[in-house]
DNA sequence: AGCTTGACGGACT
DNA sequence: TAGTCCGCCAAGC
């Protein structure tokens, strides 16, 4: 369609509502996923535009290290931890232990 | 119309 | 191994 309008946010949103359960992933792996790889800030954009749509679970995208760098956007930086842990993850110290071990790589798993 | 900032990532020193 | 710099793309000022 020439309403290539399908914002890069649309498209980021998609993959972060696929993330499933007790899992999580990395901007720079949803970006690789959308093609532009490199642009990993583009989806961390992308998902501060998430905020008022509460249907995404942004909680579940971290940083390539595994640390919650985003949860100052949340309305409660616990939340975001909270809602982690309440999946089956361990955090301490704003960084998710095992991050590996939940990592969810879309142009893997998804496939 | 141009500069700065920003939920990152990788390369370089 | 750790610290620093540059690059990507869009939005705000």
């Amino acid at each position: 369609m020439k309403d290539k309008k399908t914002s890069f946010f649309e498209d980021v949103y998609a993959v972060v509502k696929l993330i499933p359960k007790g899992r999580v992933t990395s901007y720079g792996a949803i970006a690789s996923y959308l093609g532009s790889k490199g642009s990993a800030r583009m989806v961390g954009w992308a998902l501060i535009a998430s905020h008022p749509l509460t249907d995404i679970p942004a909680w579940r995208v971290v940083n390539r290290n595994g640390l919650l760098t985003g949860k100052q956007h949340f309305e409660n930086a616990n939340a975001m931890q909270n809602a982690l842990e309440s999946e089956g993850l361990t955090i301490i110290d704003d960084q998710i232990q095992d991050f590996e071990k939940h990592f969810w790589d879309p142009a893997k798993e998804l496939l």
